[in-house]
DNA sequence: CGTCCAATTGAACGTGTTCAACCAGGGTGG
DNA sequence: CCACCCTGGTTGAACACGTTCAATTGGACG
C-alpha cells in the first residue's frame, strides 16, 4: 500500500530529458529521487516545502472529498514542474502511477530565492505556471462545456496523444478508474465510450492500456474544435 | 454592441486572482480606463501586450466554443489581475458586465521587466499566478466533483458571498445565462435550482439579481465541504 | 400601454448513473 | 498444476437527473 517516497535519495544524475532547459544554478539544487508505482510524491495537507519536476514516469494529481469520492485534477508528465501552492500545505496529493518514475525535488525557499534574483528562473518558473493555468482553464472549457461523455473522451485522448508524444499509439499509464475520476463519469461510461470510438473505427485497444489512434482527425472532431496549448 | 476599450492586448490567460499591494514602480505604470456594461477588455484572438487589473465593477471572462455554445471561465471583480498569458493571442474574452466599471492596463513588455528585475513584484505576480492556479484547481474539484445541480448552484452562491463580499446579501452582477455558462447546466436548471434553495428556506430573493443567504451553514452543507481559498 | 428580453415553470425526452452480472489476467497457496 | 481469489475491465437493464421544447410571467424601458 503506497509507501511514502524515501527522505532524500540524492544521486547526482542527469536530467536531459524533455524538460525545459535550466540554468545551473537552479539544476544544482535538484535532488533527485526513484520511485515506483504507488509511491506518494506528497500528501494532501502535507506541508509544502519543495517544489517537484517529474523527470521520468506518469503520476496522478487528486484529492479526496469529504464524500470519500476522489477526483484527479491533472496528470504529471515528464518535464512538468509541480507542487505549488500559495499556502502553507498541499492541497492535493501527487502519486505515481507508472511502474517506476524519477523526479526532482527543490528545497522552496531556496527556489523562491532564486526565482527572485535570477530573472532567468524568474521568467521559467512564471512561464511554468501560466501555462499550468492555460492547461487548466482549456480543461475547464473541454470538461465543462457540456460535450456528452464520448466527446470528453475523445478529447482524453487527444490530450494524451500530445502530450504524451505518440506516433499514432498511445499509451495510457492510469486506470479507467483515473480516467473516470478525471473526467467526472463514471467507469462504465469510460469503458462504453471506448468501445463506442472503437466500433466506428476511430481508434483501436492493443491490451488495456494501449490505444492506436486509427482516425485521427475524425476523432479530433468528435472532441469538439478543442484547439491544445503550444507546450 | 460592445464597444472595444483601448489598444487589445496580446497573448493572455487570465489569471483570475486577487492583487496584492504593489511598488511604486508598477502603480506607476498604471493606464486608468473607465468602461460600462457591455465594454470588451480584450477579445478572443486579440494580441495581448498589456496586464489588466480590475479596479472596479465586475467582468466574465469566457469563451465561445465551435458550435457557438459559450463557457464562462470566471468572473472577475475589483482587485483581481488578469490578462497574462505565454501563448500569442487571447484565448479568452473579457467583458464588462457591471453598469460600470474601471480597469487599470499596464504595458506587458515593461510589466514582464519589472518582474524580472524587482524581487518583490516578481514574487508578487507569482504569487498571483499561483493563487490563480489553486483557483482553477479548486473550482474544477467543485465543478467537477459535486454530480448535482442544486449543490453547484449552492457552491457558486458561497463563492459569490466570499468574494463580492457579503453582509449576507450577495448582489449578482450577472444574468441567469452567465451563471448557467458558468456551471454548465442550463438556464432553468439554475433557475429551478434557486427555487428550489429558496422554497426549502436557506435563500431568499430580493429582486432578480440580489439574494440573502438565510441559512449559510445549511447552504454550505448543500455545497459540499467546499474548502476555498484564502485570498 | 405595448414591446422586448430575462426569468420562471411545466412536461417529455435523452443521456449518464447505478446496480448487477460477467469476464480476463495475475498472484498465492494447497 | 489447478483451484481460488482479487482487482480491473466490460456489458446489460432500470432508473434518475438534467436537458430540451414550449408556454407563461415579470420587470425595464420606450
Amino acid at each position: 500500500m503506497a509507501t511514502r517516497i524515501s527522505p532524500p535519495a540524492q544521486e547526482t544524475v542527469d536530467t536531459d530529458e524533455a524538460c525545459p532547459r535550466l540554468p545551473g544554478a537552479w539544476e544544482e539544487l535538484a535532488k533527485i529521487s526513484r520511485c515506483e508505482r504507488g509511491d506518494i510524491v506528497y500528501h494532501q495537507d502535507d506541508s509544502a516545502d519543495y517544489w517537484y519536476q517529474l523527470i521520468v514516469g506518469a503520476a496522478r494529481n487528486s484529492s479526496v472529498l469529504a464524500d470519500g469520492r476522489r477526483h484527479i485534477v491533472s496528470f504529471l508528465f515528464p518535464g512538468e514542474l509541480f507542487g505549488f501552492s500559495s499556502c502553507a500545505s498541499h492541497r492535493f496529493s501527487v502519486e505515481i502511477i507508472s511502474s517506476h518514475a524519477v523526479i526532482a525535488r527543490y528545497s522552496r525557499r531556496i527556489a523562491e530565492k532564486l526565482a527572485e534574483s535570477n530573472p532567468e528562473v524568474s521568467r521559467l518558473v512564471r512561464q511554468a505556471a501560466v501555462e499550468s493555468i492555460t492547461r487548466l482553464q482549456s480543461r475547464m472549457v473541454v470538461l465543462l462545456g457540456r460535450s456528452g461523455a464520448v466527446e470528453k473522451v475523445a478529447a482524453f485522448l487527444i490530450e494524451m496523444k500530445e502530450r504524451a508524444a505518440g506516433n499514432g499509439i498511445v499509451e495510457l499509464p492510469m486506470s479507467r478508474y483515473d480516467i473516470a475520476d478525471y473526467l467526472s463519469i463514471s467507469v462504465e461510461t469510460v469503458s462504453r465510450s471506448l468501445t463506442a470510438l472503437r466500433s466506428k473505427g476511430l481508434i483501436a485497444l492493443i491490451g488495456k492500456r494501449r490505444i492506436k489512434i486509427v482516425d485521427t482527425a475524425a476523432l479530433t472532431a468528435v472532441a469538439g474544435v478543442v484547439q491544445h496549448i503550444s507546450r
